[in-house]
DNA sequence: CGCGTTTACGCCTCACGTAAACATC
DNA sequence: GATGTTTACGTGAGGCGTAAACGCG
């Protein structure tokens, strides 16, 4: 037994398959299973039922799944405490959705890589594809930890809140003409440019339609808020952005604020990580997150 | 950072010298030197201080040796609940006194043998020589525990009562005569056979004569119980012997009881084993001493 | 046939022991 | 010179990745 052969099951028992085990301990496939498969003969047990297409675990596996976690965070605590390191190090991969993406991302890696310069960031943006598909990704191993809209479903995950996103209406000069809200008979007419169902962004909307008891108008829908901004200034329907970018783009007249009787509500933001990864990197990144988020940025692309 | 050089590490640190941790991890002391080398490497810190003839653990040493311990035990739970087996395995050095060893050292074999067959046991009989003996070596980590009489004096050491060993002063009919009793004349005119100076058995005639306010009469003294036994039965002199040889020597008529005012004290046994080393081996190991040892054993040399 | 895991195999590193060298007392 | 540790070095096992094979859906 030795610690390369457990870090190997630990991950491979915690991970989605082998694959994303095999990225996390930078070893080929073919290794990760020869170090799991002589755990399996020192120990003198089978750790993983293979009779199925993915290797699942047996009793025994899960026995080790918690002792094998221990003794994998003690070492790093040696290696932390003996070094007088951080230990923060290695590759930490994350997710973000595409708004995050644009405004305050950057902040994040410049402070992540200030605090932590070992540290190699490999952020993934999710571009307004289904909501639960960054969740999903660290459930499976594949990423350290996401910053989604939402909050959990899983009972595997834990979620912890950073805050909200607000959001204004707003409409091309052209389009909306002397209007000054948004009415019935306005969204009757020109169709809500926003994110595909399943995103936050799109529920943000659903239920601001239910409190208004307004009919589902058209939608246009585009799974990048560069795009949906662009629909915006072009005149192509109404929507609503980001407080920060509505007031930049209101201010350089590109778009006009529209007001409405109930405000859309906020579209809160958590820190999605495994509830059994207990890594100082995860919570350590948690911090550097709750410091560089800021809903005030008006995103980069936007100074042309 | 391997178990294995952990392992080489902690036995290095606890033991006297690389030579005792080798013979303890099986490996040469090479190999030793050179896991302990990489170790550091490893960890970027300096473990030992090479600059005396001895290598002393630094700072950076003394504070990993809990925490390398801690890992070694844990990595030892898991082998153990894992594999559902008592972990009990491997060499298993000891040291007794002659007098354990010629009396219930055979039941405590034959014990340990049935309770732990994968068990490999290598006794050391300690001849009668200085008290200290048998301590020092499990202090310097040769031995795993001992069977000594007497309570320990290191504050590394840890003693546990076992029970107590009682005598019986005999002697030859040929030379005591009609003799019943041990007067100041007759220890006037007799050597007294007993164990060299240094030995707990020596130690209970010196304390014997004081609360007797005998003078102190000529000693023979001879580091083999055997001989002691032979040499009083001889008529050589007078001397006292274990009660249950005593008792099956009389009985055969080779030798006489002999009374006297003050019983002989009795001789205190004890578990000694090293305080930090806390391994179920040692605990098990106690366990199976304290079920075998049995002062009334008469001896198996004795059944000619 | 795709996906996930294991096996085959050549390569090369690394860990071992013997023996010599080194250092301290 | 005795004791204790490290270095030199040749050898062999074992861990690695590539690529092919296997097995289940």
């Amino acid at each position: 037994m030795t610690l390369k052969q457990l870090e190997a099951f630990y991950w491979a028992a915690s991970c989605a398959n082998f694959s994303l085990a095999a990225e996390r301990v930078c070893v080929s496939i073919s290794s990760l299973s020869k170090r799991i498969a002589e755990l399996e003969v020192s120990l003198g047990v089978i750790l993983f039922d293979r009779s199925g297409q993915r290797a699942l675990l047996t009793d025994a596996g899960a026995a080790l799944l918690p002792r094998a976690q221990a003794m994998l965070r003690d070492a790093e605590a040696i290696r932390r405490d003996v070094t007088h390191d951080s230990g923060i190090r290695g590759t930490c991969r994350f997710g973000v959705g595409e708004l995050t993406a644009l405004t305050w991302l950057p902040t994040l890696v410049s402070n992540a890589r200030q605090r932590y310069p070992e540290l190699r960031l490999e952020p993934s943006v999710d571009a307004g594809s289904s909501l639960g598909a960054l969740e999903r990704r660290v459930h499976d191993g594949a990423l350290d930890f996401a910053v989604i809209a939402g909050r959990s479903s899983s009972p595997e995950m834990t979620s912890v809140d950073l805050g909200e996103g607000r959001f204004k209406w707003v409409g091309a000069p052209a389009l909306v003409g002397n209007a000054r809200v948004v009415t019935a008979k306005l969204l009757a007419s020109t169709p809500v440019i926003t994110l595909p169902p399943g995103t936050g962004t799109h529920r943000v909307l659903d239920e601001w339609l239910g409190a208004n008891n307004h009919e589902t108008p058209q939608r246009l829908t585009c799974n990048s808020w560069g795009v949906v901004a662009g629909l915006l200034v072009e005149g192509l329907g109404i929507g609503f952005l980001p407080v920060a970018w509505a007031d930049q783009l209101t201010a350089r007249g590109e778009l006009r604020s529209l007001g409405t009787r109930h405000a859309l509500g906020p579209l809160r933001y958590a820190f999605y990580r495994r509830r059994d990864d207990t890594r100082p990197l995860v919570t350590a990144m948690m911090e550097v997150v709750r410091e560089s988020i800021d809903f005030s940025v008006p995103g980069r692309w936007m100074r042309r």
